[in-house]
DNA sequence: GCAAATTAATGATTTATTCAAG
DNA sequence: CTTGAATAAATCATTAATTTGC
């Protein structure tokens, strides 16, 4: 099963870019369909270890593609935004014509006792302004998409100040079944968590703990 | 001696944000002036560890330290040099011997030290607009310092071909002091000054590496 | 069919911006 | 107000698609 495809990304001092398998590129878009924007450092860590069995992988490639995804993904909806936005003077069509390529759930629901752990990063479909104002370039009034997320993290779980992360094991990374079976973690990863300064904390900021592990 | 300050950092799991001690401080800035924009990972670790003497210190607070001096010294260098840029209207040899009828010209050719208050509308260069990259609102045609090559350059050296210029190896970062002697580091940082060529070439991957060690 | 030449995607870095602690 | 911390935007650089002429 996993002989033959490993030919682009296993290429381990081929030197350049990371050049992700399909197996690979599909749990992550699992992942980031699933709701997860910005997985922490611990997250990646987890990720990276399951994705490792389709081909090299580093940490960064995992926080690279969330980045970029995230990026892209948040510029290709504002085109379609706009799109849309103009469509609705052209013909009437309904202001969700289609699933946009949202957030929104794929095919199937996952299992409801998974559930992720992780905070789905609320549902961001704020199409149709409806501003007869001034828009500029994008009619969505602001992509201020990070809002209240990126502090309130830290006070929620409070990672820092004593290394309560440890709750924070139930994220429960992989309910994912893209293809294989990748169960939950049963303990095996949590490399890095049980120590007990625990260091770095996740806080929100990825990578950065590496550089020292005290 | 030093007082209260030191134990501001030195609060190991005291939660909040780094507190730099005047040694840290010092020290980030003089390897700063030496040309050390942005300090690999290796680099980073180095330094790190150089300066926990001094108190608790992570790498990210390193990384950060550079990100952010970079960038402020930056923004201040371009006020400057805005500031520089229309004080050359104002005293100094005029570019223009005859005060065009445009813009400037108060009554009389000023004296030197008569500051003329508000910027009138210079020439205006032309400030590029069409680039979404960069320049928001300086005068000075905009200084990309890192400037690799537009894509032209490549084709003269070739370099692509094979690896990146992998030697880049370990600066020894520390002819360093601890007190801030810092003697001469031995050609390896090399002042950032003039030469495009230089200091760019550390990059060689901040950050993430950690995330596995491999 | 096939490579060289272009173009499109996307991985990897850097820069700008924002938020909040002290 | 200063500045550490964090994220998003912009950019660079390389690989994959694809076109194109043979």
């Amino acid at each position: 099963m996993e002989g033959e495809k490993n030919l682009g990304s296993n290429s381990p001092a081929a030197g350049s870019r990371w050049n992700p398998t399909k197996e690979q590129i599909n749990m992550l878009e699992n992942l980031y369909m699933q709701g997860l924007k910005t997985p922490s450092a611990q997250q990646i860590q987890q990720i990276t270890e399951k994705l490792r069995v389709f081909g090299h992988i580093e940490g960064k490639n995992v926080f690279y593609w969330f980045q970029n995804h995230k990026a892209r993904q948040r510029q290709k909806q504002k085109q379609e935004n706009n799109i849309a936005y103009f469509s609705r003077f052209v013909h009437t069509t309904p202001v969700f014509p289609t699933c946009q390529n949202v957030v929104c759930s794929p095919y199937y629901v996952q299992p409801p006792q998974s559930d992720l752990g992780f905070y789905s990063q609320y549902p961001k479909m704020a199409v149709a302004p409806l501003q007869p104002g001034g828009f500029k370039t994008s009619i969505i009034p602001k992509n201020k998409d990070r809002i209240m997320n990126p502090r309130s993290r830290i006070e929620e779980f409070d990672v820092i100040s004593n290394k309560k992360l440890s709750n924070q094991e139930t994220l429960d990374l992989f309910p994912l079944h893209p293809t294989g079976i990748l169960q939950a973690k049963t303990g095996t990863i949590n490399s890095a968590e049980n120590s007990t300064s625990d260091n770095h904390c996740n806080f929100g900021s990825h990578f950065y703990d590496f550089f020292e592990s005290q």
